[in-house]
RNA sequence: GGAGCGGUAGCUCAGUUGGUUAGAGCGCCAGCCUGUCACGUUGGAGGUCGCGGGUUCGAGUCCCGUCCGCUCCGCCA
């Protein structure tokens, strides 16, 4: 059918006659020539129809439209040069050649596509239900492959490292304490419903208790939670798990995994050997748990300059043993009121408990601020001093519980990186990891503690102590995530392989020993049986191909993504399921949506 | 569940304090053109201004409601 792809051709395959196939990216009919641009996946090559070479395939070329497949046999030629008119096209890998064609073939019209596949287009919608003509614009075709690439580096990677790629079931069980399952009856169980997987968990432990000791596994999950620019209902996780490590095993591992997939997908190299952070000093630094540090904002802790401060608010708060904390947002004192007035909202979202953010402006060398003519001569000082405030700068406070401040000022950095565009800086990569996780998290309105990683996580050994005597909120984990420029690309941690240590770990989260049977009673009972020390780590393949590919979005990197919705606009589903279909998995009916329900029958009062 | 932004030609968008027949670029159709590569050029077709209601002499524009999409919060062990 063809003798090369449409980036093959060069100066050297000159004389040659070749058959090419492709789709027509454009034509351009001059009358008397035709030139059309032939396209496959590896590029686009020039084909020129002329009477001389071919009477019936000029005549036949005048037909051509963008998007006709096409089949061409003809002879490489040098592109004209004719004293100062050189027809040479740097932009085109194959612009020193041309097929001159002497046979035109019309395989299969294209009709007029819905949009244009050389302009970006803002229509998302429109994308989906054509997605399959999405895809073949350069920007996805070219996601697409470096997904691959990446994907096959780590494989290959895992491969060379001792690691069994092994499957583990889509047709599992729900995951007690999870994100939401998605269910799926069974035919032969009346009654009965397997889950879709959140993570193969607990299978991988289980094929550590198998002896198996090194797995990975591209593994797809499913999550029934509200979607977003990098959540999807289904998505893709590098999946790993060893046996006879520890933490910082597996952290080499997985640094070492990250460099070769990034030097496959961008062909960088960027150096092992990550930064580390504890989960408290992530918090208390940036207000985040996976914090973005390519830009230099911190959080800064004021309580050393407001000790003996007479500010109510600062006072009050110190006394009461909350924290008085700032950033300063530097060059950013030319803030519109607009942008203002967003901040404001996101840090009343974030918990501040009044409707403005303090704030310290410092312009034309003179302080602005409501709260400034507040402060003493000497408070003044040591913050200029203490938060480096210069010409154009602006400073944010922020009073409360330590938490608190943290979620309000880490908002607010976020949003000014935003609106400063610090964060647009794509071709650095600022990997990081963050240890020392807390184990538990006390849920305020049911009471419960919650694991903040899942109920296997070890605790730290330096902790189980205040685990056996009841301290929850001081216990770490032996949890860890790493993070690239505010992403979690992923998180692991060490796991418990005893089987008391297990039932404690369930009875803290408050499962009684019957539940615990039920629910967790082949990984207790496998623990029994020496079960080996193990730890592992999940990596978000989806995310991790959005950031090669330098885009925002998950869906860019996915080839059929579903929408905010969770719909596929082009195979539209989820679909209605007829009654003959339900009757057979034995579900009876139903619910209908309220918003689908005619007025007419709707309900009366 | 909540907040923000958006919906005008096939696509990307403009549309002023409410005012004649709603525009542009690209695409599409027809013609011309033997060196183009974002080809050029001449002409043409193409609109339920998301939907419903209201205010008004008059609504793309103002008001109310509603639907859809995206972003964020909640949620995501």
């Amino acid at each position: 059918m063809r003798t090369h792809h449409l980036n093959e051709l060069r100066e050297t395959h000159i004389g040659q006659t070749v058959t090419l196939i492709g789709w027509v990216n454009s034509a351009r009919d001059q009358g008397g020539v035709i030139f059309i641009d032939l396209r496959d996946r590896e590029g686009v090559t020039q084909c020129v129809f002329r009477s001389e070479a071919s009477q019936e395939a000029t005549d036949l070329s005048h037909k051509l439209r963008v998007e006709d497949v096409v089949q061409i046999h003809g002879k490489v030629e040098a592109r004209l040069k004719t004293g100062d008119v050189d027809t040479t096209n740097d932009k085109l890998e194959t612009g020193a050649i041309e097929i001159v064609v002497s046979e035109l073939k019309i395989v299969n019209k294209a009709d007029v596509l819905p949009f244009q596949l050389d302009k970006e287009l803002s229509n998302e919608d429109l994308r989906m239900k054509y997605r399959y003509l999405d895809l073949r614009r350069a920007r996805m075709s070219k996601n697409i492959r470096q997904r691959s690439v990446i994907t096959s580096a780590a494989r290959r990677y895992l491969d060379d490292t001792g690691f069994f790629e092994i499957e583990t079931p889509i047709l599992s069980n729900p995951t007690p304490e999870g994100a939401r399952d998605f269910l799926v009856p069974s035919r032969l169980n009346p009654g009965r419903f397997y889950a879709l997987p959140q993570a193969p968990q607990q299978y991988k432990q289980l094929l550590m208790v198998a002896g198996l000791e090194k797995y990975y596994q591209i593994a797809r999950c499913f999550r029934d939670e509200d979607l977003r620019a990098d959540r999807q209902p289904e998505f893709t996780q590098i999946d790993i798990e060893a046996s006879f490590v520890g933490q910082e095993d597996i952290i080499k591992l997985v640094e070492g995994l990250l460099v070769s997939m990034f030097q496959a997908g961008l062909g960088i190299d960027v150096p092992a050997g990550f930064p580390r952070m504890t989960y408290s000093d992530a918090m208390d630094i940036y207000g985040s748990d996976k914090p973005d540090t390519r830009f230099n904002i911190k959080i800064t802790d004021l309580a050393d300059i407001f000790a003996a401060t007479e500010f109510k608010i600062f006072r009050g708060t110190l006394d009461g043993g909350g924290v008085v904390r700032a950033i300063n947002a530097k060059g950013f004192a030319g803030i519109t009121t607009g942008q203002m007035n967003r901040l404001n909202e996101i840090a009343v979202q974030a918990g501040l408990p009044v409707k403005n953010l303090a704030f310290v402006k410092y312009e034309n060398r003179e302080y602005k601020s409501p709260l400034w003519k507040i402060f003493t001569d000497a408070e003044k000082e040591a913050l200029t001093a203490k938060l480096d405030i210069a010409e154009g700068d602006i400073v944010f406070f922020a009073a409360g519980s330590r938490d608190n401040v943290s979620t309000i000022l880490g908002r607010v950095r976020t949003e000014i990186a935003e609106m400063m565009e610090l964060n647009k800086n794509s071709t650095k990569y600022n990997f990081l990891w963050v240890v020392d996780f807390p184990l538990l998290a006390h849920d305020e309105e049911t009471g419960h503690w919650g694991a903040v990683h899942h109920p296997f996580t070890r605790p730290h050994p330096e902790d189980v102590a205040k685990l056996e005597a009841g301290d929850y909120a001081n216990v770490r984990a032996l949890a860890y995530d790493v993070v690239l420029n505010g992403y979690e690309l992923g998180g692991g941690s060490i796991r418990i392989h005893e089987k008391d240590l297990q039932a404690k770990m369930f009875s803290v989260l408050g499962v009684g020993p019957e539940e615990q049977q039920i629910k967790f009673g082949h990984l207790l009972d496998a623990f029994r049986f020496g079960a080996p020390p193990h730890g592992g780590l999940a990596l978000g393949l989806d995310r991790i191909a959005m950031l090669v590919a330098g885009e925002n979005s998950i869906r860019e990197v996915i080839a059929f993504p579903k929408n905010n919705k969770g719909a596929d606009l082009m195979a539209s589903s989820p679909c209605q399921i007829g009654p003959k279909e339900l009757r057979e998995v034995y579900i009876q009916s139903t619910f209908k949506d309220p918003k689908q329900t005619p007025a007419a029958e709707a309900p009366k009062a």
